[in-house]
DNA sequence: ATCTAATTCATGTCGCGACATGCATGTCGC
DNA sequence: GCGACATGCATGTCGCGACATGAATTAGAT
């Protein structure tokens, strides 16, 4: 096998193994790992239209984190009112519930984390970023993920 | 934002973007990724029982290659018999177009790695194979690759 | 002011991907 | 033999994830 190929499948496989955690992490709060990136957004970056969301999803690129939202809202965790200046656009806001929730969220994400730093002792993580962020660069996924990060950024101002 | 988050999303960023590039690639003929490989490993490792060939799809990790695998004999890409020995298993084969059609596969696919061997031309990827092979080691999508490329192994003796 | 184009979002469809359930078939202890 | 258990597979359900379509609303050109 190639060794691209088995770079290839080595990426899904990381993928799928990390999601598989973290799905069952958040299923004690009763969360999918797609909601809980929803949520950690709209509450770190404030009242957002669905597509200034969007644009900083990594998981659902394109248009329409709108099912997504759904879910949240018929949980209870996401306030959904339309924009007075745009009657188009949507202003999403946690409710009370969703800021708990988002706590809750962040510290389970940070278990992970710490798992992964863990895994990743004596290895060279960095130049592994570097690389994934060219292939990503200009990629719908990658993008998101800049938006995001910048987003940070800025917050930090 | 810490590292491991960003190597979490940039892994999901990657295997989405190497997910819709092969899209692209394979809508041409009118095959998925994930028919694909099943293709592929079907017409690789010969007649095989639906377990078998779970056993070795990073993709479809668990119990349930069936509908997959469906839409491929749907397609008249592949034969399902019930086997003679053992009348629950099942005996999946190629036809004559599922033979052309992994060829073709197999050439696109090559397209794509020649693409990502280029992108990765100056970057230690056996470094990130080997990271990544250690974190999906014991994985449910890790021991379908291992499996894989055992059959490989065999096939050469 | 009006007509056209662009933006924002909702919704329908399809194919996964993970889980649970249930049936048919085979195996093994007795 | 036969009855409990294991195996192999199909199927139902749910939540994505990508795409296309269409309606409501706004912006912009003339």
């Amino acid at each position: 096998m190639r060794t691209a190929e088995q770079l290839r499948y080595l990426i899904l496989a990381a993928q799928r193994e990390g999601n598989r955690q973290l799905t069952v992490l958040l299923s004690e709060i009763g969360v999918t790992p797609a909601q809980s990136e929803a949520l950690r957004i709209i509450g770190d970056h404030g009242p957002l239209a669905l597509r200034e969301l969007g644009d900083m999803l990594v998981c659902d690129t394109g248009t329409s984190p709108s099912r997504i939202v759904d879910r949240l809202v018929a949980a209870g965790l996401v306030q959904r009112t339309t924009s007075e200046h745009d009657r188009r656009q949507v202003r999403l806001a946690l409710t009370a519930p969703g800021r708990d929730k988002a706590r809750r969220v962040a510290e389970i994400e940070n278990q992970l984390y710490d798992l992964l730093d863990q895994a990743s002792a004596g290895t060279d993580v960095d130049a592994f970023i570097g690389f994934l962020h060219g292939f990503t660069r200009q990629s719908p996924a990658g993008l998101a993920l800049a938006n995001r990060l910048a987003a940070e950024e800025k917050q930090k101002d």
